[in-house]
DNA sequence: AACTGGTATTGACGGATCGTCGTTTTTTGA
DNA sequence: TCAAAAAACGACGATCCGTCAATACCAGTT
């Protein structure tokens, strides 16, 4: 039993010797710098031993895809505890969304290619339902602040709206916008300020959607400065740049 | 001079032998099934004169890209034309897309799959201007409508709002919905209907920038019908079994 | 300590694909 | 008709994926 226990926590503390070494070979060499050779070698274990983990390559990219998703999902727990209205708490998402795209801007795109047909079908059902379940309790979190706001009496929906209507709308107003930002050229194209837009955009949404306060009474700036300040001091810098 | 432009008549000729082929190969066997080999076999020409055409398979990619990207651009010119108020014809690009989707399920793919960096770092600048242009041209069907609806007086915009901002959100909300469409299992994450919840969002956009005449003194369904009566009879079926 | 059965690890190998380049064929211009 | 230039060809090297027979390691037994 204690043997037992033993070896599989030496083939997990490898498996998440693999998994971070794909997510570095990502960042430092692209999707193309990606090898399994490169892996095995990497590790100084042999291609046959990734393969013992790995059904193969898309299967240890979603391995990766996990791991960035929980982090994303930490992100989304410190926004979601601000100390606000559930309107304020669901702005301090958005700049999370924005913390991490600045963090792993690699991960976006990793994530776009995992949508692929091909792709999943390759990768291993088991892991990819771990992926599902990251992506679940991710959305849970924004359907739980909508549910405050409902309760708290911020928000009401019509008929034939529903709660993760509003998650959904926001979801992809990001994920679309920053799809189209490192897809074309913004600039040229006649979008000068796409993030600016972007978060406006989500504010009409919500105020669409009459969740109080809405942004007209809300000084947007000082919002979005406590939240950078009480929230993610740490990770503000990253944002600042750009 | 005949000579040469006889040549020359054959070469673009072939070309778009190859792109044609490029896509059909794309659409019947995915991207994976699309191999170089695979190009020059089934159009009877030697793997070297496919590359005296393109730099790269990527390369040949994005030309395939630009011919769908301006199949997309003539189905927003017929619904830019729609009789009705610049709003009415903002609703029937909308539908313009959803058909294009239909009618193209791999386009989407293929254009997230192009917007990978390393992937335009493989393909031709030259090639890349072409696909830029076509999107631009698309794009501005989609500013020359809300221009009109600013003459008309349909549209007022704030000061901070650009005519580029509402384009961009009905984009990003699109393919945003879209991507998460294609990638996630949406009926087990929550989402019932996301086709049906983005058509509302972007109505709700829309009435954000009050745009009239708003959603609420229209309807709907019977805009929809009309849209695709008169301008996309022949599509509308593409779109029902949905 | 030696042995044995089973398990984990290895890396050489087959298969597929990309992109090149020397050779062959076709075209051009005289 | 012919020689030079241009185009077409496809065999080849290189890369990478995923497999599998051979090898190394390990636990328990004698």
């Amino acid at each position: 039993m204690v043997q037992l226990t033993r070896k599989q926590r030496e083939i997990q503390e490898r498996e998440q010797l693999f998994v971070a070494t794909g997510r570095r070979l990502l960042l430092e060499r692209g999707y193309a710098g990606l090898t399994m050779d490169r892996i095995a070698e990497a590790t100084e274990y042999s291609k046959g031993t990734v393969y013992q983990h790995f059904a193969n390559k898309e299967d240890l990219l979603v391995a990766v895809l996990v791991g960035t998703c929980s982090t994303r999902r930490s992100l989304f727990e410190r926004a979601a505890a601000f100390r606000g209205t559930p309107r304020d708490r669901m702005a301090a998402i958005g700049i999370a969304v924005e913390i991490f795209r600045a963090q792993h801007p690699d991960a976006d795109a990793v994530e776009h290619l995992s949508r692929e047909q091909s792709f999943r079908e390759k990768a291993t059902p088991e892991t990819l339902l771990r992926l599902q379940a990251s992506e679940q309790a991710t959305l849970e979190i924004c359907f739980g602040i909508t549910r405050d706001g409902i309760a708290i009496g911020d928000l009401e929906l019509a008929e034939e709206a529903r709660i993760s209507d509003i998650t959904l709308g926001l979801w992809s107003l990001y994920q679309g916008t920053f799809a189209i930002l490192d897809g074309m050229p913004t600039d040229e194209l006649g979008f000068p300020d796409p993030l600016e837009t972007m978060r406006q955009n989500a504010q009409r949404l919500l105020d669409a959607f009459d969740w109080k306060p809405l942004s007209t009474d809300t000084d947007l700036d000082a919002q979005r400065e406590r939240i950078l300040g009480e929230v993610f001091p740490e990770e503000r810098e990253a944002l600042e740049p750009s």
